[in-house]
DNA sequence: GATGAATGAGTCTTCATTCAT
DNA sequence: GATGAATGAAGACTCATTCAT
């Protein structure tokens, strides 16, 4: 019921934005009681850091096992821009709801997945450093700036790409490493 | 007393979103009374579209102006990244709304607003394909992917972007103008 | 409105209690609505502060009165246990709640309003020391307590005793005042 | 177990008060789950008149022994006397509230413990009245009033009387006896 | 004896909006 | 131009209680 829940309301928050979907709005569309939400998340707000939480985690945790393989940094570059691409075909609302409703942490939890959000964005900068360190991209670039304009690049993504349309995940990851590689090459 | 309610209202759904925003927060910081509000404009919804209308028009009309004129579209791409990028600098907060509150727009304003901010995609494409067409730019890009490319890098700087801090508007503007360049080159 | 919000609010939180009276009970039967009520005070807690506020500096001001006549204080602890006594006719509903649901209050609040109960106390206190420094009372009482055994009696006057019954507010404080100034004798 | 619900009740009935404790709120302190308590317990207003019972059915027994001794009236009232403030040293949560959550007993339930309570009064009332009869007191006291007068001056005690103070409960049961039985003498 | 999942009615509170003045 | 009083619908959250296991 926990997962349901949770599932059924990372759709909603995507369709309709966080506080404009009720907790009524949720176990309607499951058939059960509001006391049932309660029962499993001691509020709503706790619902979206769970939900912040385990798309974040999970995507540190992919990033990690791209940074510790042998390739190159234009190969992991290649890679991380995939991972980011794909991901919304995986995970789409996931990702839509994490880059729009960070806001409605409070405090503390925003803290904590702020952190976790500038440590992903840490780690593709040193990508970018040791590639440049490495004569693999062009010397002089900003890697902070750079790893600014991926993520953009990336992002941006959610707000128009539909993974089922004409362009397939895996080419819209290709042209946009493209892009970049020549970009700072 | 119109344009003060519109440029307070800016202010409060920049900082603490549309929907958290009451109008008693708005006409507080006034310390004029909900009436007052109501005499200027029919709904929420209306001041909502007022703002999101004067910022995509003005983006616009500075968008036609650059299009106008004489420069190759090499020069035509710079100025307008450049355009997206000082505009944070001087309407920050109307951008944020711009791109973050246009879900709580109804459904025929929002058909309008789209429109527009399509228009500006377009111009922006026909830029890019005009210099695929003139080889100012490499050939097989995908204009509109590029184009999004290039929205995403500037529309997501508003997310991080401070710009009295040490890097000023213009210098970013450079610097991914040069990285949009040399991607498409 | 606001006053008859509260005259009504005193008397349904008499007869069930503070937390047993919900602001839709209060608002029903004025005919008005919830919005009507939260436009008038800003929470629950607020209207029981209100109610707080009225009755302790109503009697403060009272006490004064007598304190600062010319009297003996013999006289003057018969009149406080008269104005005590008389009280609970004209205010009645509004002492039982006063000593029954303080608990209610916030931290910030329920200190004020002690600290007020208490100047209430201490001045009964200090008309006990003044008689017996007059040797209008024996010697060796001790006036803290016997403050709080006049409290305890006139206080606990609100839980039994009905001023349109048999006997009178009048004659009661009378047996009162009796039975305390032979106790102090 | 159920004594264990019972006592732990009492502590947080007084701490917050009757309405303010949950059940959850019990189970938790004591680490089992509502079920447990539902088991125990049909209801939590069953719970309330359990506490109820027997603090007023150990009140009446003590009393009833005191009544049974062939002391003077005199002696019978400073042990009364004693019995209620040394009660709050011993069930000083119980008594509290006793005192305060009457009012949560179903209406079948309140009946049967106002009874007892009643019958509490009627007693004391009738060594008062022995006493008169024996001239032990002053002729003309008016018993039932002289009772209430009593039952204030000790159940207020609940209110401010910390019997790990500076003044222990049996110099406090001296003091009021003492003011008691001067009043009426 | 005890648990865990679920309910449903109720609570306080917020807020966009209306309208007579 | 602007106010103040009032509305009513909705929202998050609480909680006593039930019941199959």
């Amino acid at each position: 019921m926990k997962k349901e829940i949770k599932q059924q309301s990372i759709l909603l928050f995507e369709e309709k934005g966080f506080s404009e979907t009720s907790i009524q709005d949720i176990v309607e569309t499951l058939g059960v009681t509001k006391g049932t939400f309660y029962y499993y998340f001691s509020s709503k707000e706790q619902l979206l850091m769970d939900i912040h939480l385990s798309y974040i985690d999970d995507l540190l945790e992919h990033q990690e096992k791209i940074q510790q393989t042998q390739h190159s940094n234009r190969e992991k570059l290649i890679q991380l821009v995939a991972l980011l691409i794909t991901d919304i075909a995986n995970h789409g609302p996931s990702g839509k709801v994490f880059f729009r409703e960070m806001r409605h942490l409070c405090e503390e939890n925003a803290v904590e997945v702020k952190r976790k959000r500038e440590q992903f964005r840490k780690n593709l900068e040193s990508i970018l450093r040791e590639g440049v360190a490495q004569h693999e991209f062009r010397q002089g670039i900003e890697p902070e700036i750079v790893a600014f304009a991926i993520l953009g690049i990336t992002n941006w993504s959610y707000q128009w790409f539909n993974p089922s349309g004409e362009i397939s995940a895996e080419h819209l990851a290709d042209i946009y490493s493209d892009l970049v590689l020549n970009g700072i090459a």
